[in-house]
DNA sequence: AGGTATTCACATGAAACTATTCTCTGAGTTAGG
DNA sequence: TAACTCAGAGAATAGTTTCATGTGAATACCTGT
């Protein structure tokens, strides 16, 4: 075993075919932005009024994840504060993102979070909310200044709460006296503006710039900038960031995943003990990636929600085409066998059409004529990896 | 033959129920003056 | 005496059940030829 280790250990150590792997994961921030120029004009251009000591529009930022919205935004920042310094009053920018789960989901929470960045601090539970928003108000009223808020994911905290806590923040300006905030929400939900009282959506989206997705070139030019800090020369094959950019752009442009592709390659080449990152490497780390992300889905439903599903897998076995009905009895089968209350049809109709929308499944609505109108399920779990789906169902209801 | 009525096996919605988590209030505690 | 802490009451929430209503077409049942 020992004799095993050291070999593994001496080749990860020899050939690393990385320079610096941080520079391709997602929190990285890096000195440019490509093809970002102009959004990132805009941004500058609406928020420069606050140099001045002048209330910035508030704006709203729309685009599909990995499309540079928080890079960019972050850098218009970062920029604002280097300036900040010779201005003869205070500029604060805090950035949030409310999507972070047990830290900014309620607005309860989102304040705490703000007031602790701004220097105060709260009890993490006990105090009512208006009092948190009091203490919010003291802390930033105290002395002269404009606060610009960046609120990353702000469709979170709205779906999980009501839109009150927006409502209330774009109100803040009047109970100010000192200080003048602005908001700078984000978000890649397009239709979000849309089921937001309408008081609230005017008032935030004074100003809306919207980020296009990247296209296959301008994803070559990303990865190629950072494939050069992240890897050493002359360790990427032929057409291997061609081939990344197409992926990518084919999931909607996200940068993000690009580089995750990438990363990944660079990694199965390395385990294979390869000196190159060929073609093949990310068709590998593709269907690496895809089914980590479905292993962990599976693997972090509830109990109940893996149970439907090992009824629908262990029924995908004997036939193409399965129903409800069916799915539903052997659904009852399991619950039997495994001790675990046995939920409605109802909801299990419902948990169904959960895993229709997480692409687990996909469902169709027919007809039978006689025989009822009901829902034709097909497993959309790529037949290589069912296998290890169902080893972690089995794990995971101890079957 | 052609038309329409029925019927199946669920889908889909809304409301009600329930257990758990959050928020809030006031009593008790601490610490500073 | 003001500020903090904490337990328990009450409110909010997520997950589920109950009840109600809807649905497309194969089949059964007419109806007049």
């Amino acid at each position: 075993m020992v004799v095993k280790l050291d070999k593994i250990f001496d080749s990860a150590a020899r050939n690393s075919l990385f320079k610096d792997k941080f520079v391709l994961q997602a929190n990285h921030t890096p000195e440019t932005i490509p093809h970002r120029d102009k959004e990132i004009e805009q941004v500058a251009a609406i928020l420069a009024p606050c140099l001045k000591g002048e209330k910035t529009s508030n704006l709203f930022i729309y685009g599909n994840t990995g499309t540079g919205k928080t890079l960019s935004v972050q850098y218009v920042k970062n920029e604002l504060l280097k300036r900040a310094g010779t201005t003869p009053f205070k500029l604060k920018i805090e950035y949030l993102n409310c999507k972070l789960k047990k830290i900014a989901d309620t607005d309860y929470r989102i304040l705490a979070e703000l007031i602790k960045k701004l220097g105060g601090t709260v009890p993490a539970t006990g105090l009512p909310t208006d009092s948190v928003y009091n203490k919010f108000i003291d802390l930033i009223d105290k002395e002269k200044q404009i606060l610009i808020l960046i609120l990353d994911e702000v469709d979170q905290a709205v779906k999980k709460k009501s839109d009150s806590f927006l409502y209330n923040l774009t109100r803040l300006n009047a109970e100010l006296t000192n200080t003048q905030i602005c908001l700078v929400g984000i978000s890649n939900d397009l239709r979000f503006l849309d089921d937001l009282d309408p008081r609230v959506k005017s008032s935030l989206s004074e100003e809306e710039i919207v980020f296009p997705p990247y296209n296959a070139l301008q994803l070559q030019d990303i990865l190629r900038n950072r494939a050069e800090k992240a890897f050493h020369k002359n360790v990427i094959d032929e057409g291997v960031i061609e081939k990344c950019a197409a992926f990518a752009a084919r999931e909607h442009g996200d940068a993000r995943r690009a580089l995750d592709l990438l990363r990944v390659a660079g990694e199965i080449a390395e385990r294979g003990g390869e000196k190159k990152i060929k073609l093949k490497h990310i068709d590998l780390a593709n269907s690496k990636i895809e089914r980590d992300k479905i292993l962990d889905l599976v693997e972090s439903d509830p109990k109940q929600f893996q149970l439907v599903l090992s009824a629908i897998l262990s029924l995908t076995e004997k036939n193409e085409k399965i129903f409800t009905g069916e799915a539903y009895r052997v659904y009852q089968e399991l619950c039997r066998k495994t001790g675990t209350e046995v939920l409605t049809q109802r909801r299990v109709s419902s948990i169904i059409g959960e895993f229709d929308m997480n692409g687990l499944i996909t469902t169709k609505n027919i007809s039978r004529g006689t025989y009822g109108k009901t829902r034709e399920i097909k497993s959309a779990i790529p037949p290589e990896i069912e296998g290890q789906v169902k080893v972690v169902l089995r794990d995971a209801l101890s079957l």
